[in-house]
DNA sequence: TAGATTGTTAATCGATTAACAATC
DNA sequence: TAGATTGTTAATCGATTAACAATC
């Protein structure tokens, strides 16, 4: 009975951004309501699917007319938790880090790289893209001074495991992983594996499919 | 009747390449055999889904022993057709196609990034990481003269459609989109969309539930 | 009003998990 | 041999899709 209080699934919830996506272009074309269907038809999806997901909203869409988007997008946002600014650690300063340091559309998701952190003595004290970077060993400290929850990792993968143990350690409460295909933590941490080949294992084999049997 | 062959399931197929990753990691142990239970436990699945994972490939494990190491890597490399290296366009040398370009590890996922293009003329016929950055109109007589079938799309957003529409009718048969949640193409072409954004919103809403009810 | 769209409840579909005989 | 592990067939679980009354 416990532990069940409303989940909503994970592809509605890795929909969700799409939607909101869609909503700043239609807002964009001077729209102020949008169906389901309209929603559905730009994305190839069901309206059906559309409705149960924008559901997990407590927004009402009106019959004949659909959602306002305005009121649908905070809405969004909100159920998110990206209507307010998240600090984070970046973890590894390296191409990769240094790439998601340029990237200047995390505000878009309520995160703000508030620094970065790499184990490379010679690159203490360098700024990228304006983050200031700082010894690996002076994590702990201001995790807890800025009561940071999330950590960004993008070490080499060999240093995924023991680096994740450091933030854990720290007491980081969110593990957004670039660094390896699987780390371990302990109950209480969340782990989100981004894996760049997962997509493209997806690609080669509806290609394939598509290429064998057009 | 006809349509359905054998079809993979997606979540299969997206669990392929870290399944790769561990056997290599293994390898490196020195084990010559894995067993399903071996693999389940290092990355928290359990048995019975790696099992049927691996059934996709034609190798047979042996009870009480498990599967060989390298045989099974090879089977599902070649599942995947990443045995064979698939050259590949890049278009939109911004700042993630950048970072893109400087990523060497796509050689283990088959593919090669044979050039970039983008639509500055300023960039044309620079090199970045080695790789030759050509103007956006030589695209089709390349695609065609080289056979290219697949691109990785990281243009800006708003360039993304009009880009597609170019690269299919260049003969591009599968895009690989880093640029817009979403583009159409017609039947025929493969789309794969990679939106960092959906990883995030996993994380924002386990970490909001966790912080919640701990 | 008629018809498009909503939200909800039920049916279907697909993936995961369980059960179990076969095997080394 | 006993027991761990395999591969397969059946049961369960969860997400998607369908059906439909309510509404503007």
């Amino acid at each position: 009975m416990l532990k069940k209080i409303t989940t909503v699934p994970l592809p509605t919830i890795r929909r969700l951004p799409t939607y909101l996506r869609v909503l700043e272009e239609m807002r964009k074309w001077g729209k102020e309501y949008v169906s389901a269907t309209d929603i559905a038809d730009y994305l190839g999806l069901t309206p059906i699917q559309v409705r149960k997901d924008l559901a997990v909203t407590p927004i009402q869409g009106k019959p004949k007319i659909g959602f306002e988007i305005n009121e649908l997008h905070r809405a969004i946002r909100s159920f998110l938790g990206w209507d307010k600014t998240t600090e984070a650690f970046l973890v590894g300063a390296g191409s990769l880090g240094s790439a998601l340091l340029g990237y200047n559309g995390f505000d878009e998701y309520g995160l703000n790289i508030a620094a970065a952190f790499d184990a490379n003595p010679r690159l203490e004290g360098m700024e990228i893209h304006g983050k200031t970077v700082f010894s690996l060993d002076k994590l702990p400290d201001l995790v807890n001074r800025m009561g940071i929850r999330i950590a960004v990792l993008t070490v080499p993968r060999d240093a995924a495991q023991e680096c994740a143990d450091q933030l854990v350690a720290a007491g980081i409460k969110g593990i957004w992983n670039f660094a390896s295909p699987h780390i371990t933590v302990p109950a209480g941490v969340v782990v989100q594996n981004e894996n760049i080949a997962q997509g493209l294992a997806v690609l080669s084999v509806k290609l394939a499919e598509k290429l064998e049997v057009p």
